[in-house]
DNA sequence: GTCTATACACGGATAGAC
DNA sequence: GTCTATCCGTGTATAGAC
């Protein structure tokens, strides 16, 4: 890890390289919060700076440029939300994992909208740049073989048969919760937050649906 | 509508008001154009006027603010989107209209790309602006319970028994194709066109999903 | 490596001619 | 009602001090 001791090491200052990287994390923070709130285009790198606690100088001996900037967030957002979907059937039944999809749904949007926002952000930005779009997929096929596997094996352990592999499984799941929360963006009282949860259930095969 | 001329009148060069409607008309046109592949704060007024075939001058005397030229945008494109989906089921069977879903979809994304990309532009201003929401959404509840209504009557008419109703369905419907697109636009060899329509039947309660 | 100052272009908006 | 010309703020990016 980036910020990890030596044992034994005396306590002290930030090396050069630390408080490099330290600098590129909060910039990258900061245009995180710019970004998702005024878009792309609407972030100026004044308010980026400023949000950081620094000024564009920073930035530009961070980063080549705006694009570069924004690039590299891509990669990073990637990072996590690849990090935060790639563990969580561990140990779960497949009742359990369709139970929670509500919960990770209200945690997705719930509770950060903008961050939301910002993976909205990010596809629209795909359509005009290849390079972003590159970038935001790197790893996604992985991700959805792993995921639709677990599925498979959840589903083959609680004895049923869905009419969908567990990859279409993973692929319905991931756009029902995109359009839903678009959806609740706009008229949130139109969402009901059971109906993912009860759709999933009946995509994977099991019959009560009605809740 | 708006050029139409009473029988037997000669045909002459259009009235003022008639000019004016049309240059709105083309600006919005061109300004659809132009905020769809750039987004809000990447469309310059300048490259708008330009595509219409105007100057700057045609939109200021047509429009206060540039915000202003984009919510009579927002008021047209919701208009539209409202017309064609309103009539979408008329004399048709709940078969017919689950076969048709991925025509609708093909033709939502499929053949105008941008388009669509400008309905999911919408959403994020509409996160940004009250007022952009407010016109967005207008009418939306009333399009969603005729389509609700009409699903219920051709799940009824089929003699189908669906755990949702048929105003759940809508929604699910409309969020699945979205996500589906969003998808897509991503990475468009991982979405199966068939996958939208078997989906659909299995949540409108139809057996043979596998397809 | 970050800050201050600044160059330079662009975009939204306005004034006034026609 | 539209066009030309222009004002002015803002934004990206760079130069140079520390």
């Amino acid at each position: 890890m980036a910020g990890s001791r030596q044992i034994g090491e005396p306590a002290r200052r930030l090396t050069r390289e630390e408080a490099r990287r330290q600098t590129r994390e909060r910039l990258l923070d900061a245009a995180g919060d710019v970004f998702k709130r005024l878009g792309y285009n609407g972030a100026s790198l004044e308010a980026i700076a400023e949000t950081a606690g620094y000024t564009k100088g920073a930035i530009y001996s961070n980063f080549e440029t705006k694009a570069d900037l924004f690039k590299a967030l891509v990669d990073r957002h990637r990072d996590e939300e690849i990090a935060t979907q790639s563990n969580q059937f561990a140990g779960k039944s497949l009742e359990e994992v369709l139970a929670e999809l509500d919960e990770v749904f209200e945690r997705q949007v719930g509770r950060d909208p903008d961050r939301f926002a910002l993976q909205i952000e990010l596809v629209l930005a795909s359509m005009r740049d290849p390079e972003v779009r590159r970038r935001l997929v790197a790893g996604s096929e992985e991700l959805r073989d792993k995921t639709g596997a677990s599925f498979d094996a959840l589903l083959a352990k609680a004895g049923r048969t869905a009419p969908f592999t567990g990859r279409e499984l993973s692929v319905l799941f991931t756009a029902m919760a995109t359009g839903l929360a678009l959806q609740r963006m706009l008229e949130p009282e139109t969402v009901d937050p059971k109906l993912l949860v009860r759709a999933a259930r009946c995509l994977a095969g099991i019959e009560d649906a009605r809740s």
